[in-house]
Formats: structure tokens, C-alpha cells, sequence
DNA sequence: GGACAATTATTGTCGGACAATCTGAGTGTC
DNA sequence: GACACTCAGATTGTCCGACAATAATTGTCC
């Protein structure tokens, strides 16, 4: 096999939604603000309908939000919505770390976990939240299911949307990084009821911390 | 307040999607086959740039898979696609029943009980397998999250189009109304080990009967 | 100040165009 | 016969321009 270097197969519109999901994670357009066709268009130099697609695409994602006739604009949380996701995640996640108390292959999430750790260092907090976020992800990725993998993404994403906001680095990563480790640790003993119960209060205590972020004036 | 008919306020978009779904459902094409844009813009006299977005909004539910540059066709369901989406209803309606259990409001499923239990009456296998899957969507919603019955939903849909082409009513539905009336009496009851158990055991042989239904020749 | 009409901005839909890409048939080579 | 190659046809991906439909805004009148 010939090592050949990966061909940009994406298509534009692909593209277009890419770039406009890194906007959206950068805070480079806050939460309330219209994405109107016509100037997207103009500043990527492609077509209207090609940034219709991609807006229909992160719609879809749930990033954006369709107003009929009014157009696009970037989803806007409220609190309600934080805990709603916290919630979802929480049965997602719950049943993740019970298959990995069972005996599952722990390497992906001690993998994900020692990305999160290096990011914690470094001081980017797009980087950082992302690798957390990663984590988690691989925690519900241990039930080996792609559906529930995809949905806690979509959550995730969504979470990554409301944090950029108020995007600056946690400043307990170091705790942070120790509270994702006691998981792994309680998981690797096979310890369920206490792994759940931990996964409990983190994600509860998360769920604290970035409403109060968020509605902080 | 003057009473009106519901004005159809849905975009064209919307009705293609819908009007696609429904064809689906129904059985009228079947996992695998293409769908041409420019043959369904003619058949519903439509441009093809509408045909183009609702069909985008059908792959985005799953409904229809993507091909690029060569097209959109219905999806096909592995034994493992199934699989999954059992277990992912597992974890997400065993959360709702454990809600249900720890005493909400059971009112909501009671209704889709009876609902289910009339369309079971009626030999209408769509009708039918809607209100079996309402049903279902209603223990997760007994959570009160959202987020968390879309997801339920969105794994229901697609296991109505793998049901669509193998649509006949289920011979013993009497039984199976039986088995949904149990899980509610239990949670009623507030014994969650139980109506878990029972929800287990359900839907393990929900998964067993179709995979053989689909996989039948 | 509020109801109403006129203006404007934007989206929703259409039709046509063309390049890019995939498919399959045919052709030639070994 | 198996294989590589070329080529034509079909389909998608993207662009452009147009215009109706709708919503937001402004202006006008009482």
C-alpha cells in the first residue's frame, strides 16, 4: 500500500458548515445572532444555496436555529436547555461507565483522558474543553454502540456552543483532570455503584458551574 | 377568538419531506433504492433544489443515506444496525421507566397505552406500529427531557422504515399490549427493579423478533 | 400614541446552466 | 478470458439569476 496524502474529498458545502462551525466554537458570533445568506455567501465566494445547505446541515446539528421567512440565527441556551443536556448526558454517560465497571477495554478512555490531560497544561481553552469533552464521549463509547456515541456528541456539541460564550480555561484544571481519573480508577476496579455515584456528582457539579458561567452578568 | 382551520403554514421543503416519509413508512420503496432527485422534483413538480433540501432533511433523521456524487438511497439496517438501536431504547427507556417508577405523572403514558391498545384492535400494521412505538417514546418522555425524546424518536423512525418492509400486523398483539400494560402497573407500583427487569426482557425479544423478520427470506 | 399603509430586507422556490464525478459498455492488449 | 483503458451517458454538486412570499421597518394619518 502506497502512503498517499489525504485528498480534500469534502464537498463545499461541507466545507462552508466547517468553517462555520469553528465560528460558532471560537465565539467568533455569539448566541442570538443572525447568519443571513446573502453575506455568508459573499464572504466564503460561493453560491446561496451552497450556504443554505450547510445551514441546514448545522440546523440539523441543532448548532443553529431555522426561524421560517426570518432566517438563521445561532442557537441561544437557556438554562433550561443546560440542564437538559446535563441530564441526557448523564443517562448516557451512566450507562458508559456501567459497561466499563463490567469489564469493558479501557484503553480509548484512558487514551482520551491522557489527551485531556496534555491540554490541561497547554492554556488554549477551545483545545481543553474539547478534550474533556472527548473524554466524555469516550466514556459513552465503551458501551461499543455508534447510535448512542452520535447522540452524545450531538449533546456535546451543543455544550461547546453555550462555553464559547464564556470561553477562558477552567482554572481547577488540575482538579478537574483528578476527578476524570477517579472514574477510570473506580471503573478498572469494577466498583458500579461507586463509579455511577461519582459520575453523579461530577456531572451535577458541572452542570452548577456552567449555568452559573453562563447566566453570570 | 374566531376559530379557523389550520392554515398550512409548512414550506414546500417540509411537505416533500413529509410526503417522502410517509412513502417510506408505507413500504412504498424499499432499503437500497435510489432516489433520483430529478425524477421526484418531476413526480411532485417541485425544483430539484427542494427536492435537494428535503431529501437533505430525511438523511439528517437517518432516514436516507448519502452517497456522494452518486446519490441519496434508502437506508439499509444491518442485524447490527438493529442491535443498536434495541439497546441505545434500552437505555434510554430504562431511564424513563426508573423515573416512572420513582412516582411522575404516569397520565401521559396511559393515554399511548390506550391508544396503542385501540390501534392493536384495528388491523392497521402502520397504524399500528405507530402507536406501539408512541408508546415507547412516551416512557422516555417521562423524564421531561426533550432532548432525551428526540433521540427516542429519531431511533423509532428508523426502526419504522426497517419495519416498513416487512409490514404485517403482529399475530399475537393481544400479547403484547399485555406486556405494555405490565410495565405500567409496575411502575405504579414503584418497583423499579421489577418494571427494569420486565422493560429488559421486553425489548431483548422485541430485538429477536425483528432481526428475524428482516433477516427471513 | 396607535392603527394602518408603504417600503425594504430577507427568505423560499424556481429554472437553467455547467463542471465534476461515477457507472457501465465497449475496445484493445496481453 | 482477464485486464487496463477510453469514452459516452447519467447524476450529482455548484453556480447564477430571477421573482414571489413573508416579515420587519418605516412612514402616515387620525
Amino acid at each position: 500500500m502506497i502512503e498517499v496524502p489525504d485528498i480534500d474529498r469534502s464537498s463545499t458545502t461541507e466545507r462552508v458548515a466547517g468553517a462555520l462551525r469553528e465560528m460558532l466554537f471560537a465565539g467568533g458570533v455569539a448566541p442570538g445572532d443572525p447568519l443571513r445568506e446573502i453575506s455568508l455567501a459573499e464572504s466564503f465566494g460561493v453560491a446561496r444555496s451552497t450556504v443554505r445547505e450547510a445551514l441546514q446541515v448545522l440546523a440539523a446539528e441543532g448548532l443553529v436555529t431555522r426561524y421560517p421567512n426570518r432566517g438563521v440565527v445561532v442557537t441561544e441556551l437557556t438554562a433550561r436547555d443546560i440542564a437538559e443536556i446535563f441530564e441526557a448526558r448523564l443517562v448516557l454517560e451512566t450507562a458508559g461507565v456501567r459497561a466499563g465497571a463490567a469489564g469493558r477495554d479501557l484503553s480509548a478512555a484512558t487514551v482520551a483522558l491522557s489527551a485531556y490531560a496534555a491540554a490541561a497544561k497547554a492554556d488554549d481553552p477551545v483545545e481543553q474543553t474539547e478534550a474533556h469533552l472527548e473524554f466524555h464521549t469516550s466514556l459513552v463509547a465503551l458501551l461499543g454502540n455508534s447510535r448512542l456515541v452520535a447522540q452524545a456528541d450531538s449533546l456535546n456539541q451543543d455544550l461547546r456552543l453555550a462555553l464559547a460564550s464564556v470561553q477562558r480555561a477552567r482554572r481547577n484544571a488540575r482538579a478537574q483532570v483528578a476527578d476524570h481519573r477517579r472514574l477510570l480508577s473506580l471503573m478498572r476496579a469494577g466498583d458500579e455503584a461507586a463509579v455511577t455515584a461519582e459520575l453523579d456528582r461530577h456531572l451535577r457539579g458541572a452542570a452548577v458551574s456552567v449555568t452559573e458561567r453562563l447566566l453570570a452578568p
